[in-house]
DNA sequence: TAGGATCTTGCAAATTACTCGCAAGAACAA
DNA sequence: TTGTTCTTGCGAGTAATTTGCAAGATCCTA
């Protein structure tokens, strides 16, 4: 970690040192989140240093983010993000595919548009099957009883 | 569009007429576009109007909305929604591919996870032709002079 | 087709999620 | 150790929505 951050001039600070620890014990996580679990442990950490550090350490390449619903960010220590998130649009579940089950789509785009995609940055997104099983089912009844 | 309110209690106004008409008109629009849109023409029409009036007409089917970045979404006509949104990392453009490029991703998700997906929710993220072509120059000229 | 229950609107204030300016406090190269 | 430059904490500032309310509109009903 220090050897990265050097390279671009930037320090190793506790702060960064405590950042980049939550957001990999935590996997998917917030600002927010970091922040919730860095303070656990260190109340006097400052909910802008860790929005600061998060982007630091998206620029030097630790940490990577992740659109997976309304607005906010989620982000992952840049070794975990090896599979894509599945999120239900009904109850909200975040599931994960391995990235190969894209290969084919990232191909097509690639070849026909010229696109290369990142299917990592932005939630797959659509119903669970849980869901969808709920879904059928109320779409029969509501069938014979209308 | 009176029918789809009516089924659910709801009011034909003429504000909700705009905000529909707008959202046709524009294609791609966030609520603020949407809001100085219909604005052109009816000057008093409230942004919180917009906002409860495009959410509305979400609820009974007549807009959806998409993701395509940070955080804002952006809302398009029901029968619009018809291709996928590229999104470029770099540029910012937005491109559009058919759904049907992502037909087999659909049904690999479908099959092997039991996840139905809704493609056009969010944005495909990654480098577009061009930019994606400009990295690789770049990055062939700094390999040759580092 | 007037009356009234209920949905909507406009307005202003409140919220949420960040972002920024600044002075004091660390890192770290020398 | 020391000075330069990066960082932090703090408070204030923004941008994008959201909400509470009273006044106004829509539309069912008789």
């Amino acid at each position: 970690m220090a050897h990265e951050l050097h390279e671009k001039g930037l320090r190793l600070t506790p702060q960064r040192e405590l950042v980049l620890s939550a957001v990999r014990s935590l996997g998917h996580a917030t600002p927010e989140e970091v922040a919730e679990k860095v303070r656990s442990t260190h109340p006097g950490i400052n909910l802008s240093t860790v929005y600061r550090n998060l982007e630091t350490l998206e620029n030097v390449g630790l940490v990577l983010h992740t659109h997976l619903g309304h607005g906010g960010a989620t982000y992952h220590a840049a070794e975990e993000l090896t599979h894509l998130h599945l999120v239900c649009s009904d109850c909200g579940a975040i599931g994960d595919a391995p990235i190969d089950a894209a290969a084919n789509f990232v191909n097509t785009l690639s070849d026909d548009y010229g696109f290369k995609t990142d299917v990592t940055h932005f939630a797959i997104y659509g119903l669970c099957a849980k869901c969808a099983e709920k879904n059928d089912q109320k779409k029969r009844t509501d069938g014979k009883t209308k």
